[in-house]
DNA sequence: TGAAAAATGTTATTTTATAAAATAATTAGT
DNA sequence: ACTAATTATTTTATAAAATAACATTTTTCA
């Protein structure tokens, strides 16, 4: 027996809340195979490319990894901040940067379709807690 | 005989300027072995790594890509626009943002170490001409 | 029901990236 | 200038990430 899409999607989803860090999709595809050893690759990067493109999760492009979303979905302009050193993730809405960041390109020629926002540096935690 | 660092760097520039599309580094490296036919993939990586350490030039995560830096060299937030149709990049310095992206995270707490900006879209050109 | 379309699964391969070992060049001490 | 120690670079091999191509199952709707 064969899952529904959604349903896939939620597991996924599932293993990602799960695991707070950031996942890859092999990462992912060795929790699923726990409960069920027959799931290939192409499974797993199908349901990730529907998540994303729902904006249920993010894929971080600059390290090849996937997080659930946590902000607001519909919103188009995610912030992704990203602690080299524990690997932790925090979302914010970059929205507000729009404005900016259309006039910086030549908004009226170009049609900005996505946006890939980044930011690697050290946490709070791992400044304050250099052990890592 | 092999060759010193500064002089692959140069050689991959010159790859890269060359062919104004962003290339892989397999890409890359298919060019390299026309004329030396043992480079292996770790000495474009290597090499890579050094060019983008410098700001000589930059990796386009969300295409696994790399472009030579067609602006000032120093500056520390570039965006980079790429056409999804034709595959044009084009450059800018968006340390203008920088304000508001550290008042977006929460800055007193996280050092950034690196801005990535990317914006996927469609181009002047390809809008014009949807031929592509 | 059953043919067509859509969704999902499977196999195999391609593409991207790096680890580890080997070799060459450079440096520093004598 | 010679040579051991260090550093840099290359080579080989493999790991990791992603997708193409094909097979199968489910759904849709005449």
């Amino acid at each position: 027996m064969r899952k529904k899409a959604a349903e896939r999607q939620n597991d996924i989803l599932d293993v990602l809340r799960a695991c707070e860090k950031p996942m890859t999709a092999y990462k992912i595809l060795e929790k699923l195979q726990v409960g069920e050893p027959d799931i290939a690759p192409p499974t797993v990067y199908r349901t990730l490319l529907a998540l994303t493109e729902q904006g249920r999760a993010h894929r971080l492009e600059s390290i090849k990894a996937f997080v659930s979303c946590t902000c607001d979905h519909a919103q188009s302009v995610p912030v992704l901040v990203i602690c080299e050193d524990c690997g932790a993730v925090d979302e914010h809405d970059g929205s507000g940067l729009l404005p900016k960041l259309s006039a910086l390109i030549s908004s009226t020629t170009f049609r900005a379709k996505r946006h890939i926002l980044e930011i690697q540096g050290q946490c709070s935690a791992c400044l304050t807690n250099p052990v890592n």
